[in-house]
DNA sequence: GCCGTTTTCGGCCCGACTGTTTTCAGTCG
């Protein structure tokens, strides 16, 4: 069993546990699920390396939930779990996406009408059932129908960089109101995470009642599902959340970090405010009844004896141990970047000439551009043969006399995105991989390879002598495919022993690798390029979401080869 | 069910909003 469906299985325990009002141990499931949500590693290997021991090791998983998990792994099944479902046997996770049904509703509507399912669900509202049920009415049971609506038509979570303009525009509108004072975009999209499933926006005000009125009358509105005085939340009609907290002057920052999250991060200060005899929520650091802190938030950290923590680094993977001894990591930023190392142009699948991309560049301040042009085994992006990037080199030559004629201090140079086939040889021979500036290897083939196959296969790549770096290593894109099956650990330990650089590509659907994986590559010393991928100018500017990813991962500025000036850049190559 | 450099027992983060009630349970973040 995989982390997922371990952390299905206690999730759904905690839901049960809920349903039957039992107290206290709901919440021990979520916690363990969260955390197994979160991990690093699978639990699978946890087990087989240590043991149940090992496994009592993870942050809230005891004697009895240790139990379940050996279970899970040696046989596939839970006899708790088992039982549980018999009890109550409902499709728990064709809930989890109808608004504002939780476990105890759930559980009515099984006691009461048998409803097991979504379809049961529907149907049951539509024949007008639910609101004569006690404690339901008619706008409950439209509201559950709305919702059921709603998840047919999308679901899931949206990619935070096709999103930002819209929820900036938003913001935008709310500054411009009389009414506000400070307007700030809190919750995943301010920590930066790939994919959120909400916005949260927190705004100051002395007059929170207008706000609230031109907030939920703002355009694209589909549904308002709370309107009050201090809080109002709608639906847009891409189906996207939007939620708007208004705090006065002197909560801003506690309310700042309560809505910034994460939820474990929070909680986890929160029980450290405790420990000092302290009381912390969303309007301030409270000692007795007297506010100590929260106008914003760094006093709030420093009152409970810390360091500033960026949002990124708020995740509970270990920030606030290493800031209480001073040793987070100095995020990068994007105008470390000095070049980008990945850029395609109309000689493959790009959509532009090698002069219109290079002027992007420049206009961005960049010092150095890599052009990497796809290889012959992807026709379909009309990859190019010895010949052809013969020539293309010409071309690439002509460009940078003429820039430096004009004394403009900008490098072009000369690169590929090779595809590595099926053993791990590469598209193209050594004899002319050697005469490139740099060589990106990338997986465009075969994607279901065994875990075993796919992992030599990337490693055989890596002790290619020209092979620089490894592209999107786990060819995931995000809400369409997952990523191969590979040792990632294996592979991150491989690019250390060969030296081979390790990208992360910028694309928003791809950002590969993820925040996890870069954390690892950090910790294992392996060097990281931060590159945009583009096929287009527009796309050059995803290097911000792929530094939003690096900083997610705890880089610093050091860690990313393209943060260093063209000449000690390419010494660090093979 | 989990956890503990005060604790192996007695605590467990906290508040807003809705829809149903007529003081509150359920949900959400």
């Amino acid at each position: 069993m995989n982390n997922k469906e371990i952390e299905k299985v206690l999730r759904e325990i905690g839901i049960y546990l809920e349903m039957k009002d039992i107290p206290f141990k709901p919440r021990a499931f979520e916690r363990v699920a969260d955390t197994i949500n979160e991990l690093n590693e699978e639990v699978n290997n946890i087990y087989k390396n240590g043991g149940i021991k090992a496994v009592k090791k993870i942050p809230g998983v005891g004697e009895s939930i240790a139990g379940i998990i050996e279970e899970l792994i040696k046989k596939g099944k839970s006899k708790d779990y088992q039982r549980l479902q018999k009890e109550i046997p409902v499709k728990l996770s064709e809930f989890e996406f109808i608004e504002g049904v939780g476990p105890k509703t759930i559980k009515t509507l099984y006691k009461k009408l048998k409803i097991k399912n979504l379809k049961e669900l529907e149907r049951a509202t539509k024949s007008g059932k639910i609101r004569k049920l006690p404690g339901f009415g008619v706008k409950s049971e439209l509201n559950i129908l709305k919702s059921i609506d709603f998840l047919k038509k999308s679901g899931g979570r949206f990619i935070r960089a096709y999103i930002l303009n819209q929820i900036k525009e938003i913001e935008l509108g709310l500054n411009k109101l009389r009414e506000t004072n400070k307007v700030i975009i809190a919750g995943s999209t301010r920590r930066k995470k790939e994919t959120i499933g909400d916005v949260d926006i927190l705004v100051t005000s002395k007059n929170p009642k207008k706000v609230m009125d031109y907030f939920v009358n703002i355009s694209g509105v589909l549904k308002i599902i709370a309107h009050g005085d201090t809080k109002s939340s709608i639906k847009l009609k891409n189906g996207l959340n939007v939620d708007l907290r208004v705090v006065p002057e002197k909560s801003y920052g506690a309310a700042l970090n309560y809505f910034t999250g994460s939820k474990n991060h929070n909680i986890e200060l929160r029980k450290l405010a405790m420990d000092k005899g302290l009381k912390l929520n969303e309007y301030g650091l409270f000692k007795d009844k007297k506010q100590i802190a929260g106008r914003n938030e760094k006093e709030i950290y420093e009152k409970l004896g810390l360091n500033y923590v960026e949002p990124e680094l708020r995740e509970m993977r270990g920030e606030l141990d290493l800031v209480k001894n001073n040793k987070l990591p100095k995020l990068i930023k994007v105008e470390d970047l000095k070049g980008d190392l990945h850029i395609h142009t109309d000689w493959s699948d790009g959509s532009l000439s090698i002069e219109e991309m290079a002027n992007e560049g420049i206009k961005m301040g960049l010092e150095y551009m890599i052009i990497s042009d796809h290889s012959k085994g992807l026709t379909v992006a009309n990859g190019l043969n010895e010949k052809r990037f013969q020539k293309q080199w010409k071309e690439i030559d002509k460009f940078n006399k003429k820039i430096k004629s004009k004394g403009i201090k900008f490098k072009l140079l000369k690169g590929i995105e090779c595809d590595i086939l099926k053993d791990g040889s590469m598209d193209l021979s050594d004899k002319i991989l050697s005469k490139f500036d740099i060589v990106g290897g990338s997986i465009h083939s075969l994607f279901n390879l065994s875990k075993i196959e796919q992992t030599k296969r990337i490693m055989k790549a890596m002790d290619n002598p020209h092979v620089d770096i490894i592209n999107h290593l786990t060819g995931r894109l995000i809400n369409r495919r997952d990523a191969y099956n590979i040792d990632i650990d294996k592979i991150i330990s491989h690019a250390k022993k060969t030296k081979t650089i390790l990208e992360i590509n910028s694309f928003p659907d791809r950002l590969d690798l993820k925040d996890d994986y870069i954390k690892k590559c950090v910790e294992g010393g392996v060097k990281i390029a931060i590159n945009s991928d583009a096929h287009a100018t527009s796309h050059m500017h995803y290097l911000e979401f792929g530094v939003d990813q690096a900083r997610r991962g705890w880089v610093e500025k050091n860690n990313i080869i393209n943060t260093w000036p063209l000449k000690k850049m390419l010494k660090m190559l093979k």
